[in-house]
DNA sequence: ACTCATATTGAATGATTATTCAATACAAAA
DNA sequence: TTTTGTATTGAATAATCATTCAATATGAGT
C-alpha cells in the first residue's frame, strides 16, 4: 500500500511531488472545494475522500493552509501547461494560435464548473492571502504578456491598428474571467459553445477580413 | 441610545428595515468581509464594529446566514439603484446613457476595492447557497436585458449591424466582471480611468463614427 | 527472525465560534 | 413612583475543526 518512499541510489526523496498520497490529497482537496466551497472544506472531509487518515493529511502538508496552497498551485500549473503548449506549437500561425487559445479557455478540461468554482473561491481570498495572490498573479502576468505579443503579430498580419495589442489582450482576458464567472451562475445559458462563439465574433469584429473567426 | 422602536400609532414596526441598528450591522458586515474575507468574518467582529453585543446581532438577524444574506441584498440594491437612475434619466440619449453606465460601473462608489471584495466573496459561494444565487441572478438578468435594449437603440442610431445587441451586451457585462476582479488583484494597474478608457475604446471600435466614446 | 527507520493512524486537545437565554436596562404608561 | 413590555447584554453552551502525538504498521536491510 505504501508507495511513496521512492529512492534514488540510497537517498530518500525529500520532494513531496513524487508521492502518490500527495497527489491524492490535492485531487481530493479540489473536489471538496468544488463540491462544498472553500469555507466548508475541512481536513477531515479531504482526508476521507483521499482515503487517508485526518492526521496524515495534516502531517503531510504541515497545515491546512499549505494543503490549499498546494492545490491552487496544482490547478495553476495545469492551466499554464495547457496554454504554454499552444504558444510553443510551431505548426500554428498567429491567428490559428489565437483560435486555439480561445478553444482552450473554454474547453471542458479548463472551463468546467468544478474547476471554475475552485478558481473563484481562491480569487475571493486573494485580497487576504498574499500567498494566493503570488501564485495567481505570476501566472496571469505571463499569460497576459504572451497574449499581447501574439496579438501584436496578428495586428501586423491583418493591418489592424485601431486597437492596440495591449487593449485587445486586456479586453480578451477580462472577458474570459467574466464569462467563467457566468458559467458558475448559469452553465446552461453560458455553454462552452456560446462563450467560444461570442469571443470569436468579438475578434471577427476587430479583424473583419480574417475568415477563420467564424 | 435606543432609537429603534419607531411607532406608528400604537403599532410596533415589525419591519427591521427601519432600525438604525439593522443598518449599522449591515454596514459592519460589509466592512468586515472587505477587511477579513467572508470566511474569517465572525458575528463577534461584526457586532463589535457595529457597537452592539454579539447576542444582539444574532437575535436581530436570527442567524449569521441571514445577516450575510441581508448584507448582500443591501449591496445588490445599492448597485441596482445606481444604474436604474441612469436608465430612467430622460435627459440622456442612448449613447450618453451607455457612457453614464460605463462611468457608473467604474465609479469609486461602485467599483471600490472593498465592495468588489464583498461581491467576489459572495460570487464564490453562489454555487453552494441557492439564496445567494437568487439575489445575484435576478439583479443581473434585469441589468442584462435593460442593457441589451439600450444597445439596440444605439445600433439603430449608428447603423451598426455586425454585432447584435445581445453580443455587445454580453461582452460588455463579462468584461466588467473580469475587470472588477482584476481591480482586486492589482488596483494600481487597473485604475478606474484605465478600465473606463479600455471599455470606451472597445465601444469606439464598434461604433467608429460616434465621437463621444473618446 | 530481528532491527530500525519511516509511514500512517486515530483519539485527545484546545481553539474558535454560532447560538441560546436568563438577567438587566430602559422607556413609556399609569 | 411603580408597572410593564421591549431592547439589549454577556456569559454559558455546544458544535466544529485544525493540530498534535503516542501508538502501531510496514517494509527493507541484516
Amino acid at each position: 500500500m505504501n508507495v511513496s518512499p521512492k529512492k534514488i541510489g540510497d537517498h530518500q526523496l525529500e520532494d513531496q511531488e513524487f508521492s502518490i498520497n500527495h497527489q491524492k490529497l490535492i485531487d481530493a482537496t479540489i473536489e471538496t472545494i468544488a463540491k462544498r466551497g472553500l469555507g466548508d472544506t475541512t481536513i477531515a472531509q479531504v482526508a476521507k475522500k483521499a482515503m487517508v487518515s485526518q492526521g496524515y493529511a495534516n502531517f503531510r502538508f504541515k497545515s491546512k493552509e499549505n494543503l490549499l496552497l498546494s492545490s491552487l498551485k496544482f490547478l495553476s500549473d495545469e492551466y499554464k501547461n495547457s496554454w504554454q503548449r499552444i504558444f510553443e506549437d510551431n505548426d500554428l500561425d498567429p491567428v490559428g494560435r489565437v483560435i486555439k487559445i480561445i478553444e482552450n479557455d473554454f474547453s471542458s478540461k479548463i472551463a468546467n464548473r468544478n474547476k471554475i468554482a475552485v478558481w473563484v473561491s481562491f480569487y475571493s481570498e486573494v485580497k487576504f492571502r498574499p500567498s494566493y495572490l503570488t501564485i495567481c498573479q505570476k501566472q496571469d502576468e505571463i499569460y497576459s504578456s504572451q497574449m499581447e505579443k501574439l496579438i501584436k503579430e496578428v495586428n501586423i498580419l491583418t493591418n489592424q491598428s485601431f486597437l492596440t495589442p495591449r487593449e485587445i489582450s486586456e479586453t480578451y482576458l477580462s472577458m474570459v474571467d467574466g464569462l467563467w464567472q457566468r458559467i458558475l451562475f448559469d452553465p446552461k445559458l453560458y455553454s462552452h459553445l456560446f462563450c467560444k462563439d461570442l469571443i470569436k465574433k468579438y475578434f471577427k469584429n476587430i479583424y473583419k477580413d480574417e475568415k477563420r473567426f467564424v
